[in-house]
RNA sequence: GGAAGCGUGCCGGAGCGGCCGAACGGAACAGUCUUGAAAACUGUCGUCGUUAAUAGCGACCGUGGGUUCAAAUCCCACCGCUUCCUCCA
């Protein structure tokens, strides 16, 4: 939810940011004329109420004869309140819809427009050049034994696969190192529940647009979370947190559930877009006016981890259209991904400033001791789509897979995933 | 799944339908005392909204409804927690 006070003060730039965005412009216009019908009501309602509680009051000091006519007032009183304040409730009811419609203010140098109008920031890497036939990593996948998809498929259906021997443990080692990384830097790890209830999936705002991404179970009325920043996101919900220490720092492990349903056809081959996957996010809770310095923290954290991973990667500002409704930007690293030759996304890392705390109701004390919404952020810092990555990058001419160096404490020193051997 | 009990402020814990935003205790913060600290004493001490306002006023005692002139207190539904039994990785 934005600031109603920036609508007030400074509706121009909402409507530069939804301009921005490609949304419609006049919902701030409308909020605007929405909150000042409210304010008026709400006053309304108020010095109304003062007076029926007064009298109130008058009716247990009075004497036995005065009641009954003090009471009858007061019924009177009671209906003209009672009235007063359903129009105060439609006025704020009619306001939330309007203001809830609105996103994020988006921050300045965002650049304007749709998907396709990103800004590359850096390209950093070299690109493998093979001097062999490269693979992909289905093909790899399956002559080194790693990752089974037929099998997957069998037992769940499209985009569900096995990841098996080396394969299970390059994501462990990948999710280890990470957290390792995370926890150096200050992140406190967490493994969140993956199954949360409505109202939680709601106040995190994937209930949206998004809404038919996500798997629910009816007979229990539980939403299973697409990425962990949910739970991390909910954690702190309707709390005033202690930021006088610095940020609060989250890294949450878990399993991500996706139905996919908008991209039927799309990425059908391989574990590029699967229905079930693992994820390491950082979650940030910090003041406000540090929300910017923290999120180039963030990006500066995954770029670490792809440069471990000895990726080719590219870093893209992402379009103001292309934002989700929460976040005031985002920045996606996109890794090589050499048999496609594109650049796919392994990490997304975004500011959602005070938009998502403070429909979650998170706020903290300032150095006034005044409550101020906190600002949240959120970035992957792994995930299974890395396997991707890393074996297309590093596979070698034997059809062998060179583990990255980095990685390799997390394998037991093991250097190379080559096929297994042909069994009697 | 069966049975009982409970949900009040940072924590513990009172609360008769009007005098309750809420006793009392602890914590925290500020001050006095002290070379300094502890102890003791004094004071401050919930959140949100409205408003120019740290003035007033309004809202909030798990959540949502209801009864009443008036609800933390009565009624209903929901959610959550605890304990016991059953089951179980």
């Amino acid at each position: 939810m934005i600031d109603p006070n920036l609508l007030r003060e400074n509706p121009d730039a909402i409507k530069a940011s939804q301009r921005a965005r490609g949304n419609d412009e006049s919902l701030v216009d409308q909020a605007v004329a929405a909150d000042a019908k409210w304010r008026k009501a709400i006053q309304e309602f108020e010095s109304l109420r003062a007076e029926q509680n007064a009298a109130a009051k008058l009716v247990g000091a009075a004497s036995k004869e005065e009641r009954p006519a003090l009471i009858a007032a007061g019924q009177v009183m009671a209906e003209k309140v009672k009235a007063a304040n359903e129009i105060a409730d439609a006025a704020q009811k009619h306001l939330d819809e309007i203001i809830w419609k609105i996103e994020n203010v988006v921050i300045d140098g965002v650049p304007a427009g749709g998907e396709e109008n990103f800004t590359v920031v850096k390209e950093v890497g070299t690109k493998p050049k093979f001097d062999f036939e490269a693979q992909d990593h289905v093909a790899l996948g399956e002559s080194l034994d790693i990752i089974d998809i037929e099998r997957g498929t069998k037992i769940a259906g499209s985009r569900f696969y096995f990841l098996k021997g080396w394969g299970a443990r390059l994501e462990l080692a990948l999710m280890n190192m990470a957290l390792d990384y995370a926890s150096k830097n200050d992140f406190t790890a967490l493994i969140t529940p993956t199954l949360v209830r409505p109202e939680v999936m709601a106040g995190t705002g994937f209930l949206g647009e998004h809404a038919d991404e996500i798997y629910y179970l009816p007979a229990d009325d539980l939403y299973l979370t697409g990425t962990s920043e949910v739970a991390l996101a909910g954690y702190h919900r309707d709390e005033i947190i202690d930021l006088s220490n610095g940020p609060l720092r989250y890294a949450g492990w878990s399993t991500c559930y996706r139905r996919e349903a908008g991209s039927a056809g799309r990425d059908t081959r391989g574990i590029l877009r699967v229905h079930q996957f693992n994820k390491l996010e950082m979650f940030s809770y910090i003041d406000p006016a540090n929300s910017e310095a923290e999120h180039a923290k963030l990006l500066a954290f995954q770029e670490a981890m792809l440069q471990a991973c000895e990726l080719p990667y590219r870093v893209i500002d992402t379009a103001a259209g292309d934002l989700g409704s929460s976040a005031a930007r985002k920045f996606d690293a996109e890794a090589w991904v050499p048999t496609q030759e594109t650049y796919r996304e392994l990490t997304s890392t975004s500011n959602c400033t005070t938009y998502q705390a403070r429909r979650l109701n998170v706020r903290f004390r300032n150095a006034e001791g005044k409550t101020q919404t906190a600002a949240t952020l959120n970035g992957t810092l792994a995930t299974t789509r890395w396997l991707v990555a890393i074996l297309e990058n590093h596979q070698q001419a034997d059809g062998s897979v060179k583990i990255p160096t980095a990685l390799r404490p997390y394998l037991g020193g093991q250097e190379f995933i080559t096929a297994p051997k042909a069994r009697a």
